[in-house]
DNA sequence: AATGATACAGACAGATCTGTCTCATGTCAA
DNA sequence: TTGACATGAGACAGATCTGTCTGTATCATT
C-alpha cells in the first residue's frame, strides 16, 4: 500500500489540468492547491514550470509507447496486423469522452519556439513514435515506407484534431477506412498498382 | 492615396504576431508600440483583446474564401477541377518559409473553450469552410461527398501539423498523391468499387 | 525530551498582463 | 487666433503569473 508520492500526485493533477485546458492556462498555484502540496515540495520535484511540462509530456508518451508495445506483443511478428490494430486502437481511444486533441501536437501549439524545452521534447516523442511506425510500416513491406507513414500521420493527426473540435459520430468510420485504403495501396502482395 | 487606419495597421501587425508566437504569447503592449499606436486609440479601435482575435482570424478566413472563390472561378462549373485545383493550392501554400500552421486550428488549442468568443468564431469558419468543400463534393458526383469531405479535412489538417512541426520536402508529394487517392475512389465514373 | 528532516501554509517580490485614465501635442475649421 | 477634437505617450490600477522565503506543525530517530 504504497502512499503516491508528492511527485506523483503534483504530475497526476497537473496532466488532467494541462490536457484539459492547455499548458500556459493552468498556473502553479492551482495545481498546488489542487495537489494539496505546499509550494517548497512543488519546487522540489520541479524545479520550474517548465520542468513539469516537460514530466507531463514524458509521462503521456510513455503511455503511448506502452500501448504500441502491447499491440505488436498482441500481433508477434505479423506487423500488417500490428498496424491495422494500432488503427483500430486509435478509432476506439477517440470515442473517449473529454477527448481534448493529441497532447504533443497542442503542446506544439503553446510553445512554439522550437528552443523551448517543451518544443523539443515533444518534437523528440513524435520522431520517435512515427519511426516506429516507419519500422512497421517496412517490416510490413510496405512499397514505399516512408510514404505510407507519412500519409498515415497526416491522417491520424487530422482526425485528432477533427475530433477535437468538431466530433462527429462518423469520424472514426471515416477515418478507418481512408486509413485502410493507403494501407491496401502499400501492402497488398502484388495488385493493381496505379 | 488612402492613408492606412489605424485599426488595419493594429490589424496587420497582430496578425503576424498571433500567427507567428500565438495569440497568447503576444501581450497588447508589443502590438501598440510596433504599430505606433497609442494604446487609448488601440482600444477605441478594439474594445479587448478578444475582439481583436475575433478580427484576426475573420481577416484570415476572407483570404482563406477568396482563395476558395478564386478557384471555383477558374474552373466554371467543373467541381472535380475545382477540387483538384484546391490541393494543388494547399500543397504550395505549405512551401510558404516561415509556415506556422492554420490560424484556426492553432487558436482552437490555444482557447480549448468553447464558449470563448474565438473559439465559437473559428468553429464557425471552419464549418463553413468545409460546408463549401461538401458542397463541391456534391457537385463532383461523389458517392459518399460526407465520407470524402471528412477524409480530406482530416488529410489536410494532419499536413498542416506535420507541415507545422516536421517540415520535410516529400510531405507535399505525400499529401498530394492520398488526397487523390481519396477522390480518386470517390470521384471515377464507375469503377472497381471496394 | 531533543533533534533533524520534511511538509503545509502563505506572505512576498518582481514581472507581466489587460484595460483605464491623464495630459501634452498636433491638426483642422471657423 | 482660437476652440474642438483626435492622437501619441505613458502612468496607473488591479489581476495574475512564477518562483523565493519565512514560519509552524508533524513525525521518526536518538
Amino acid at each position: 500500500m504504497n502512499k503516491e508520492s508528492a511527485r506523483d500526485r503534483i504530475l497526476r493533477v497537473a496532466s488532467e489540468l494541462f490536457y484539459m485546458e492547455g499548458i500556459r492556462a493552468v498556473g502553479i498555484d492551482r495545481i498546488i492547491k489542487q495537489s494539496g502540496v505546499a509550494k517548497a515540495s512543488f519546487y522540489r520535484s520541479f524545479a520550474t514550470k517548465d520542468d513539469l511540462t516537460v514530466a507531463y509530456l514524458e509521462s503521456r508518451d510513455e503511455l503511448k509507447v506502452e500501448k504500441l508495445e502491447k499491440l505488436r506483443r498482441l500481433y508477434p511478428g505479423s506487423p500488417k496486423e500490428q498496424l491495422s490494430a494500432l488503427i483500430r486502437d486509435v478509432t476506439e481511444q477517440m470515442g473517449t469522452p473529454n477527448y481534448r486533441g493529441c497532447p504533443f501536437l497542442n503542446a506544439a501549439v503553446e510553445f512554439p519556439d522550437p528552443d523551448h524545452p517543451a518544443h523539443v521534447k515533444l518534437l523528440d516523442i513524435q520522431r520517435s513514435f512515427w519511426s516506429r511506425v516507419l519500422e512497421l510500416a517496412r517490416e510490413g513491406g510496405a512499397r514505399q515506407p516512408e510514404e505510407l507513414t507519412a500519409q498515415l500521420r497526416m491522417l491520424y493527426d487530422g482526425f485528432v484534431m477533427k475530433r477535437y473540435l468538431d466530433k462527429s459520430d462518423l469520424d472514426p468510420e471515416y477515418f478507418r477506412k481512408a486509413a485502410e485504403l493507403l494501407l491496401e495501396k502499400q501492402l497488398v502482395p502484388d495488385n493493381h498498382q496505379g
